[in-house]
DNA sequence: AAAGAAAAGTGCGTGCACGCAAGTTTGCGT
DNA sequence: ACGCAAACTTGCGTGCACGCACTTTTCTTT
């Protein structure tokens, strides 16, 4: 699905796109995000200025890429390979959990480093708008492919809900307690997208019940 | 609720930002949005450019908000001012649907301008974001104020798919009949939302049920 | 293999967003 | 009424996003 043009040209323009995140993160790291301007991210990936805003629209865009990349098609793979057995919204959820879990890895002074920086921040809380598309398709092959439309509005609202834990997660925690004495002190980014998904879980099982209606065995 | 500062400085500061976005409007009106620098917005405002930076962080932000003015506060409090015996996913829906009707009567030619252009159209579909806030609180005060964050992740996924909806209701019509038949050709805007807003009423009944258990009567 | 189409890279110019450090207005306490 | 502090406005400077026209590279067709 989504065929891709695996010529030599599109091997080319993901290396350019990934030397550029990469240096971006580089320059961003040694110098301070302040410091880095896009003329010297092109320079160092070896292309125009021009070209870099060719990829991304933004400077902070390529400096947060660099920690998501490929993230949102690797949430799609995951939905996808979950079995049909298991619910809609658990699918989503431990697919989405799993794929938002692990990557810090590699990148946990970049991370703190985003964290640190409200403008990087920013950037780094509206990738979540990303999944948007690849998650639409997933949950309309779910949903046996009718009415793409209802898989499009799930897919933005469970965009909208990794946003809101996302932001959460990155926010210096004012832990204020609320009149309800129950607070949610920022904890792990497991817990955070799992609380935040748990409202859309109704919605998502409705769904995919009135899909298996639709079109019965 | 929401105190308002209600001096004579907050009358001044929405005096500018009304007399920014009419004149936007006005200008792109008679000119073209292409044709209208943020120089001449803020000279037929009476305000300097850099003032009126300081109001709007887009040249379309101005342009569009002349249409949109106020419309988040109204849908907020439209679905205060339902009754408590209406179900939550009918009072916001209705609420909704009530403020994105009507608004286009004085601004009919107005929005025909904002559909042909692609950076209006792109803002336009952005304004959906605004309700987000006053729609959390006005959801999180209906579901007796415990647990603000599903009503957060509630309200978000409510404006994107206000999003979505006001996306196809400006598209240019691609009519493309899928695999299932099954196509709606772009209908009327409370048609759109309403669709839009359907699969999530399973999330918010369900959510309002949850809240009703927890503090019974 | 050569030519033509399509797509990516590039240079340039324009308008813009926004930080910063003034200057100006409003509001409040005494 | 006076004066101070906070909020709003403004001018300036810098870096940036992006349209446009053009060159270079890749893909396709014959």
């Amino acid at each position: 699905m989504t065929a891709q043009p695996t010529g030599l040209r599109e091997q080319k323009k993901q290396a350019t796109r990934a030397a550029l995140r990469e240096a971006a993160l580089r320059l961003a790291m040694t110098h301070g995000p302040e410091n880095v301007r896009v003329d010297d991210i092109a320079e160092a990936a070896g292309v125009s200025p021009r070209t870099y805003n060719n990829y991304f629209s933004s400077r902070e865009q390529a400096i947060v890429a660099a920690v998501t990349a490929e993230r949102e098609a690797r949430v799609a793979a995951a939905i996808a390979a979950r079995p049909t057995g298991v619910g809609l919204a658990d699918a989503v959820a431990d697919a989405i959990v799993e794929q938002y879990t692990d990557p810090g890895e590699h990148h946990r002074d970049a991370l703190l480093m985003i964290t640190t920086h409200p403008a990087l921040r920013a950037a780094f809380v509206d990738t979540a708008g990303t999944v948007e598309h690849p998650l639409a398709d997933a949950i309309a092959h779910r949903l046996g492919d009718t009415d793409p439309h209802t898989a499009r509005v799930l897919a933005a609202s469970v965009a909208a809900a990794i946003r809101i834990a996302l932001h959460q997660w990155v926010q210096p925690s004012t832990a204020s307690p609320t009149t309800s004495g129950l607070v949610v002190p920022a904890g792990s980014l497991p817990d955070l997208l799992r609380a935040a998904l748990a409202p859309l879980a109704p919605a998502l099982d409705a769904a995919e019940e009135r899909a298996r209606q639709r079109s019965p065995q």
